[in-house]
DNA sequence: AGCTATTCATAAGT
DNA sequence: TACTTATGAATAGCT
């Protein structure tokens, strides 16, 4: 860009090099500004001057937030680090570093809890909500196929009791049969239609229930994909 | 870039957004390297899509060592606080429980935010819908009252402003009058109908803009009333 | 800090 | 997903 092409390499002129620092910085965060507001995205930017200033961009929610998610995902490494830091004798840098987050972490327990909240702005509010929102549906779409799970679980073993049942019957019906022949051998000339009757009775009421419904979508199973 | 201008807001399109955030996302990766490259900086560069998913990058210094040198930078403060204790050599028991304690802290955190979900029991999932969903009403319930207050104020204001007008208007209709009784002195007969166009005009831009949507719910305000 | 000539990034289309 | 292209943005070199 500009006047002639760039070689991606250290610019050795050092008021060249403070110049473009200080012109391309400002484009990168606008740039990452600019991805988190269109995509959604969050963001966070630390850039260190060769002369050790820093400068920072984040995303509204917040630098402190985003190192947070950041570090859940190099969870491993940091117990790893840990290990040394306890034989360096490092103390207090670490135990400022670990209170300090955990301060942000109960800040933010609480705010998640929906309380402190009487000053936060309009927009850290709107964050808010809307994280506590997409953790909802996570939770609720989690919560369904649980249940969902268990229910097909249960009409599984809901068919399996219904065969075994049958099978049950069958041979309930043979041996009545037998023994009908005996009597009406003996007594001659039975009613015999009550007899019949026990022939599509489940071994126990429990389960009949759970028959009764099996296939069909209870109002609490379908709460939330109707919201 | 590329074909028409931008607006700078959310896209909504899903697949737009997710083919503009691959792309913005190499070009700012490619940025943040170049500046590191020419003028000899460190950088740390998060991003996490809407989904979650996290891309990195940072200077070969690695991400580890800038975030270490991120928080040396914020937190030096805490850092004198806790001198204190090293005197007191209790090191080792006080560090254990802050990180125990912290450990809890962030599991709660990240079901909070609905994720490490998958081995929660359907009783637990149940006390965490209950529990963020409270929340959220409140949370919903404080942001309305700040927007009821935010528009109450601006109607305020918007009266205000329409007296001052009224006044500004009466103030020059008069003074039109006046002039207007001299030049038919003078010149006898004058078409003085153009005199009367200022009426209505208040007394700067900005002030008329935001007396234009007084009374009325801009979108922001609205849009949880519609979920 | 401003100003252009250039090169670059990228939105939309394929 | 990857490539192409028209167009708006970023910025290198000056001042």
């Amino acid at each position: 860009m500009g006047r002639g092409r760039v070689q991606l390499k250290r610019i050795e002129n050092k008021i060249n090099r403070q110049v473009t620092f200080s012109k391309r910085r400002s484009g990168l965060m606008k740039k990452a500004h600019e991805i988190s507001v269109l995509c959604d995205a969050q963001v966070a930017l630390m850039v260190f001057s060769s002369k050790g200033k820093l400068f920072e961009y984040a995303t509204e929610s917040c630098m402190e937030r985003i190192l947070e998610r950041y570090e859940r995902n190099s969870y491993t490494e940091i117990q790893c680090a840990t290990d040394e830091i306890q034989q360096n004798g490092n103390w207090t840098w670490e135990h400022a570093k670990l209170k300090a987050r955990m301060e942000t972490l109960q800040r933010n327990l609480r705010h998640y809890e929906g309380e402190d909240i009487q000053n936060l702005s309009l927009r850290e509010l709107q964050n808010l909500e809307q994280q506590l929102d997409s953790a909802l549906k996570r939770i609720r779409s989690r919560k369904n196929q649980l249940m969902l799970e268990s229910i097909s679980e249960l009409q599984k073993k809901d068919k399996a009791l219904q065969e075994q049942n049958n099978i049950l019957a069958k041979k309930e019906k043979e041996k009545t049969n037998v023994e009908q022949a005996h009597w009406q051998l003996n007594n001659n000339c039975q009613d015999s239609s009550s007899m019949l009757l026990p022939l599509n009775i489940s071994s126990n009421g429990r389960e009949k229930e759970e028959t009764t419904n099996s296939g069909v979508l209870l109002p609490w199973m379908i709460r939330h994909h109707l919201e």
